[in-house]
This record gives C-alpha cells, sequence and structure tokens, in this order.
DNA sequence: TCATTTATGTGCATGAATGAACAAAGAGAA
DNA sequence: TTCTCTTTGTTCATTCATGCACATAAATGA
C-alpha cells in the first residue's frame, strides 16, 4: 500500500478516527459529516477534513462521508487488514493487565508473546499468552518475526533491557517506564508516563484554579 | 505559591524534569548543566533553558543548575509538598494494576479510594486502598475532598460514569478508556489511549520503513 | 429545471514550539 | 588581577498545527 506523507499530528488522529468509524458502521451508519465525527472525537471539523484529504478527495460536497469507504480505506492505510503481532516485555502489574487488554477488537493487534525473568511464571501460558525466559528474547522475536515490543520493567532495568530488545532487533517500542531510554537513530520509541500525565494534569488544575 | 503563565508544552515535561532532578540528587551530583540534563530527558538544552527561565533566572553562567536548589524549586511548583489524593473509578485489569503503581516515590500521588459496581470487590480494601460502591462515590469524594480522578471502567460505561463524577464535583480526570468522554467546560480530561498509542507507533514504523 | 441548502476541500492568518546561534556573565586557572 | 573557558539566557528564523472563512460542488426540493 502506497502512502502520502503524513503530518505526524493527523497521523496520530487516524487511530481515533478509525474507531469512531468502527462504531458508526456497527451502528448502521451510512454517511457521516466532517462536523458529526468532529464532536463525537473532539477534533475541528476542518481539521478532519484536511486530514482526510492528505488521502485525497474521499467525501462528497453536500453530502459527507460514506463510512463503509472511509472505514475499508482507513483499514488499509492502518494496515488493520492483517493482523500486528507485538510482544510484551516485564509481566508486572501493568504487563499483567495489559496482557488482558483487548488489542485486537478495534486495532488487530496482538501480544503473542512475552518475557519476564521471574521463574515462576515463565514457561506457563498467562491470559492466553506464553510467558518466556528473557534468555529466549532473541529467538522468539525472530521466529515470530515481531518487531515491535511493549516495556513494562521496572525502571532500574529499563535501560538493560531496551537494550536486550535492539540487540534481538526490535524496531519499535512503547515505553511504560519513566525512563527516557536511548535508542539506534532507527528504532521508535513512544513514550507512555503515567506519572508524568497525572501529574501535569494536576498541574493544569492548580493553574486553572489560580486564574478565577 | 504563585505561578507564571507557562507554555502548555513546558508544563508537560516539568515533571520529567524534576524526576530527573531527584535521581541526581540521589547520585549525590550538586550541578547539573542544561547540556547533561539535555541527554538524561532527550530534550533540546536550549528548550531547557528555555523551560527553566520562565521560572526566573535559576542557574549560574559558567556553572549550570545548582541540584539541591532547582528541586526544591520545583517541588513547590509542582505542588510536591504536600500529597495529592485522586480516586480510580473501575477495578478492572487496568485499574488493579494503577492500584499497585508507585504514583507516590517521585511524584507525591496517592490513590487514596477506588469505585466499582462489583459486589466482589466493594467493600474490601485492595493493595491498602479501600474499594467502595459507585453509589458512595459522591459522598467519599466530598468526605476525602477529591477532585481528580482516573476513569478505567468498560467503554460502554465511560460516559456514564464520567457524568456521575462530574456531578460528585471532580475537576480532573484520567481517561483511561477509548472513548473522548464530554466534560463540562472547567473540567480538564487528559486521555491515555493505549490502543491508539500503539498503532500510531506501527504506523510511524511502517511509513519509516517505506522511505527506505 | 432552477434555487436553495449542505458540506467538502483549501487558502490564509495566527500562534505555538523548536533548535541554532550568540552575547553576556560568571567560574576557574595562571 | 587578568585571561580563558564554560554555560546561561535570549534572539531569531523556521516549522508545525489550528481553525476561520469561503469558493466550489453536489444533493435536495419545488
Amino acid at each position: 500500500m502506497e502512502k502520502v506523507k503524513i503530518p505526524r499530528a493527523t497521523a496520530k488522529r487516524l487511530p481515533l478516527y478509525y474507531r469512531y468509524l468502527i462504531i458508526l458502521s456497527e451502528a448502521g451508519k451510512e454517511k457521516v459529516s466532517s462536523t458529526e465525527l468532529s464532536d463525537a472525537v473532539q477534533v475541528d471539523s476542518a481539521s478532519i477534513r484536511r486530514d482526510f484529504s492528505y488521502f485525497g478527495a474521499l467525501g462528497k460536497r453536500g453530502y459527507g462521508y460514506d463510512v463503509k469507504n472511509l472505514l475499508g480505506f482507513f483499514k488499509k492505510i492502518l494496515n488493520q487488514d492483517t493482523l500486528t503481532n507485538v510482544a510484551l516485555v516485564g509481566v508486572g502489574n501493568l504487563g499483567h493487565a495489559l496482557l488482558n487488554y483487548n488489542f485486537k477488537r478495534s486495532n488487530n493487534i496482538r501480544i503473542s508473546c512475552a518475557f519476564d525473568i521471574d521463574k515462576n511464571i515463565t514457561g506457563r501460558i498467562l491470559s492466553g499468552v506464553p510467558v518466556y525466559d528473557m534468555s529466549e528474547l532473541k529467538q522468539q522475536l525472530s521466529d515470530q518475526q515481531i518487531s515491535i515490543a511493549i516495556l513494562t520493567v521496572p525502571s532500574l532495568h529499563a535501560q538493560k533491557t531496551a537494550d536486550e530488545m535492539f540487540e534481538a532487533g526490535i524496531q519499535g517500542v512503547m515505553n511504560f517506564t519513566p525512563i527516557r531510554i536511548s535508542a539506534p537513530a532507527n528504532v521508535r520509541v513512544q513514550n507512555v508516563d503515567l506519572a508524568t500525565e497525572l501529574q501535569t494534569l494536576i498541574y493544569f488544575l492548580d493553574s486553572d484554579k489560580q486564574e478565577h
């Protein structure tokens, strides 16, 4: 599937559009306007139209967008037509929760293997996912052709574990540790920093308060 | 504590700086330069200097920043000198994980109560946190003077539950559901959309691949 | 058929964020 | 003290993102 050069901000919104298109489709809606969608996803309607327009003229003036059309289109753009397997590294509290998180339903993503160092959980199958010892990382990722991993180990092991992952050929990391791991230039790291987000929320609330 | 008007992007980085300052302090470092910090937090050094400068001239030319000074300063800015209590609404997989997540160590945030509708877990104490029935939401939040909540209920109940929270006086929500909840104008909502982030990562990886 | 309404696609102006570059200030050495 | 070196604080140019506003095109109804 040939892809156009899309602004970063747009690319971040695509999965959101996709999810709401699924909802609309399941609700039996045939068409949708940028204004309707705007209400649902809370993005300005002009931004939505521009986002869509990067892929060509997908809508019809005076009508809106055909839901089925749009859905099929985004499915291809977002590689939703093929299942993406990812690895989970670190099966602690958060890791466990993610194992049970249903990425598959609206995203066609599946955690197909997990890794840990704790002998009590390695060698077993948790929530339908086999848990291997870290020593098997390279072999398994290679066998299963996995290039994306979710990192949920304790901070202390974050960088060391990340290095092992890069060694094993990981190209993209979703980093749940509070450490900013350093990675080779060709690797994408997406940080999800729970404590920081919460604290930012608190900060903004306080400054809201002071304005009034 | 009087606060200056800070750009959004800067405010988002403050907790990150704070965390690394703690690490530096614990490692016994007395001073730090913007360049050193830049390596650690992966933010351009000029941006760091500018971020700091919003609060006044905190550094010394030719020397850098005094770690203890800076730390004390950020502690106040970020309200780290007082404990912030938050509520957790929805004790499923993710909720459980968050109950065990240590927000307190470097952020002085504590989940002090949780809510659910499942009679099997309400009325009990999980990971040191009491779990109440949803019917007690308003009373408890009022008693404990809590204005921030983490929302981890199933998508289907997201909006309805959110409405109850607003009714109970919640001012800030960290929304882990994939639904964009609609909220009163004075309420801040921070969305943490795991599936979307993962999918965005996949999208960027694919477009990286196509460039080469 | 023709007028009216609806909703797209895009030009434009504005604002935010970034990072390079550098003058100024202070630290440290001689 | 005086010189050199380091590192800040800030200016500036650039890029990115946003949302208004509107011309254009299609749909709908009379």
